[in-house]
DNA sequence: CAAACTACTTGACTTTAGTCAGCTTATATA
DNA sequence: TATATAAGCTGACTAAAGTCAAGTAGTTTG
């Protein structure tokens, strides 16, 4: 009914005047914005400088200067990388890192603040603000390998398992363990898993294992709510497949259940096909596909 | 699960960008975004100086310099204000509407492609940018009177009416007709319709009517479901309170149904008392209040 | 090994945005 | 009517951010 275009406008107004409220943590030190934000960029273990600059998009020479600034400030010490002398590494001292631990508070207080407006609807509100970005890095979802036990996997099996206990009520959590016990089948050289990361939130994960001899079983397929119907499903699947032919598996199974229709349908179209049954229930479907 | 201020940073690294994109459609005219900003701003029927600099929190002299910049190009007409003479309003010359209908296809298109990415979840994004904004607005709602034409107003009803329709099973939606057909009854001297702003979002209504003389009708107090859990119905009713007694009114009166608890929670809350019953189902319950 | 290339530094420069004091002109108030 | 106050203009200034070209030191490539 409201004009989606002024909605658009409103939401920017609003979130320019509280980021540049988030942004003047950066300020009020004594130190310009700039400054500020490329000391929060360096981590304590040390940062390229080359990075610094791809980060934030500056020229050579200014942040040549910028860094100058800083170390005169005494906050960091500029190393020559041994691996290539023409490039240089920013460390930080340890007064720096003391400031640097100063902008992080001031950052955590501002938006502890939002938070705090949000009341009873924080995590209404946290999902809102996962689904824009999320929304608008839809192109720069990057799919790279994790370790199971890693907590961004914990993470993905954990609402994977969610997911579950509301479909089938013949699951209870004590039949879903985290971690998983079996986690060690999950890595190489015989089993992977990917997550799907939009920026640093993981919204999506697959996993595969050896059933047995040549045969791979792709288990846990998973897609955040917030990034549906972006197709982020099959470039799993797709993803996955490729690393059980790389890992010399000539076909993959999988069990499933006819609930869960969108994943069906998305099997089928990738070219799995239906088997014998191989487990038990809540599964009620079986596929397969020659790699 | 995941921590909520790196969702928060998050959503700021990527709306920053994305507002970034949105700054860019100010520039690329040869233009700095000062000026940009500030030609945008002007009205085709002209704006007042100090309206523009309280929006943009200029200074006097940066302003003065920068309306001068557009009049050497040719954009603007600075005229003195002929009910106080020491004030100018800035017109736009033929030039100036064109370029500034520029940029404001410029936004269009930008805002569009933000759409775009959300495919069929675009209702979605819109509703998680009106609830970011409003509960960051949380604290700048206003209370305006409005006429019960207005677009703003049938919004609100048009909302509260869906909300019965999705209640109330003997309700249908002729019952509810839009316009409202006994508008009249809602403009002063003894009506009015009160609409709750967050920005130029309407979040919020209440409106009053004569019943018989000296004892007035509330109606139609309506709270967005993203502005809920802040205490707005309560404001709005303490305003339409002051009102009805502002216009002479002893008592007001109203008519609910014990299904809305929070409504009657709020109203009794608040000094209202059950009477007899003056109207028909689906109203239940009679409350009415001495002013 | 010379030539081409890369990472970074330095100095000189520009643009943008903004501050501040003092000014003129007009309006409101005791 | 004197006086205070307000709106806006102007000139002189500063800070921040960024551009550009020339140069140095180190690395890669034909």
């Amino acid at each position: 009914m409201l004009d989606p275009i002024a909605r658009l406008r409103r939401f920017n107004r609003v979130v320019t005047r509280e980021i540049g409220a988030l942004d003047t943590s950066y300020l009020g030190r004594g130190r310009p914005l700039g400054v500020a934000r490329v000391l929060h960029l360096i981590r304590p273990s040390g940062t390229d400088v080359a990075e610094i600059r791809a980060r934030l998009g500056l020229d050579t020479g200014l942040l040549s200067r910028t860094l100058r600034s800083l170390q005169t400030e005494g906050l960091i010490q500029l190393v020559t990388d041994p691996a290539d002398r023409r490039c240089r590494i920013v460390h930080l001292t340890t007064a720096g890192q003391t400031e640097r631990q100063i902008y992080e508070n001031l950052g955590h207080a501002k938006a502890q603040q939002v938070f705090a407006r949000a009341g009873s609807r924080q995590q209404a509100v946290i999902d809102a603000m996962d689904l824009i970005a999320t929304v608008m890095l839809r192109d720069d979802v990057e799919i790279r390998d994790a370790d199971p036990d890693d907590p961004a996997a914990l993470h993905c099996v954990w609402s994977y398992y969610q997911q579950l206990l509301a479909t089938f009520d013949v699951l209870t959590p004590d039949m879903l363990p985290l971690p998983l016990p079996d986690a060690a089948k999950y890595r190489p050289p015989t089993g992977a898993f990917l997550i799907a990361w939009s920026d640093d939130l993981p919204i999506g994960c697959v996993s595969l294992r050896e059933l047995e001899p040549g045969i791979a079983e792709v288990k846990r397929l998973w897609v955040d709510p917030i990034a549906r119907g972006q197709g982020l499903g099959l470039r799993l699947m797709r993803a996955i497949e490729v690393r059980a032919r790389d890992m010399g598996f000539t076909q993959a199974r999988l069990d499933s259940n006819t609930h869960l229709t969108t994943a069906i349908t998305l099997y089928r179209s990738d070219g799995w096909s239906e088997i014998a049954p191989y487990t038990t229930p809540p599964a009620n479907i079986w596929l397969a596909k020659r790699l």
